[in-house]
DNA sequence: GTCCTCATGTAAACCGTTACATGATTTC
DNA sequence: GAAATCATGTAACGGTTTACATGAGGAC
């Protein structure tokens, strides 16, 4: 049993050895945008897999007096993560800071509220191109027994999700912009003097 | 400046004043799909929107001596809350472990992973059933400056998600079912004895 | 009488981020 | 010589979950 941040790391080592510091920046690229890690966790995450004989390590001697540490995965950390792969994720409460403001979008001035729309926007249509480009880069879909699978499969997942992202945020600034603004519910305020309080526009 | 959480809380008292605990049930629906928080976060956190002024509370009798306090948000509460929802939200790491699952597809066994992903597109395809109804409630789309707004939005966000998981779902267990499996890549286990290991398939 | 809902809190543990701390190698 | 990169760790802090703790009211 160890944590997911243990099985993530699995999954790296399980693509080849690495050092510490490497796995840290595989948390970049494309690992970080499905789960991300500092080294400052990464290194006392090795040290308990290593002392569960998930992990193994080689101390390599780098140029000069250098302790650098190449992590391999054991035979029973590959059957661990073999074992994870295909049980249920324990379900994560979802947190998303956009849509909450959205759910608060009412109480917001339009034009404000569709300026950030415009910049989420942006971002998420840049990432998109750049997950399209990955993809062209790709003869075919590789199988499912191909290392490649789990890039590829996760790409189509992030396309999916800008794309998803897109069409939500160009709705919300067409809905700032264009809508129109019916009815001004009040707020009841503390102290509870004004029952009802009109709009400020 | 408050926590993301303190304005979760603020979003929801500017609906209208709530207790505690009813506060933490609001977490439920539809908040608790964009944020939650349990009672031992939610009443720590009233009592520094207190101390903050951003918030107020009357002590309501209820039927016996019971202490129950009713929260309103107070003038500075609405006013933090207004210049809130406007700001870019920080980015916060992504960390989806179905994702990181199907990353590491290449090593489970394809059956076992399409079992996973069909109970993943099942719950998908019921939150998707339930959102749709939901929105099926809505007489049109409420106009920005309405306190529904707000769900409506956020439902809009919601069902543009489940399509999106539900597509890709049904794509990864296509390929798990139905995939050809070409190369299988090997493992470089520790201690670094064998550099190739065929597939136990 | 027992269980469920309403109601409010505290404490311990865990996970993750930021900051602190060190030091060699390479590039400009 | 200064800065960037490679390299490994610890400490403090903040946010979140789980568990502990209590108690009234209503339904069965």
């Amino acid at each position: 049993m160890t944590s997911t941040l243990g099985y993530a790391i699995l999954t790296v080592l399980a693509r080849g050895p690495r050092s510490g510091y490497e796995l840290a920046t595989a948390m970049g690229h494309p690992l970080g945008y499905f789960w991300t890690a500092r080294h400052s966790q990464i290194h006392p995450e090795l040290q308990r897999l290593v002392a569960a004989a998930l992990v193994g390590f080689e101390q390599v001697p780098g140029p000069g007096p250098q302790r650098k540490k190449i992590y391999s995965i054991t035979g029973p950390g590959l059957a661990a993560l073999r074992e994870w792969v295909v049980e249920p994720p324990q379900p994560r409460p979802e947190r998303d800071e956009l849509v909450l403001k959205a759910y608060a979008a009412w109480l917001a001035d339009p034009a404000e509220l569709a300026k950030l729309f415009r910049s989420r926007l942006e971002a998420h249509e840049l990432r998109l191109a750049a997950f399209e480009a990955e993809r062209a880069a790709f003869p075919g879909t590789p199988g499912y027994g191909s290392e490649r699978f789990g890039e590829y499969a996760t790409l189509w997942c992030g396309i999916g999700y800008e794309n998803h992202r897109i069409a939500w945020c160009r709705w919300m600034i067409d809905q700032l912009e264009t809508g129109r603004c019916p009815d001004q519910p009040s707020v009841s305020l503390y102290p509870s003097c004004e029952a009802t309080k009109p709009s400020e526009s």
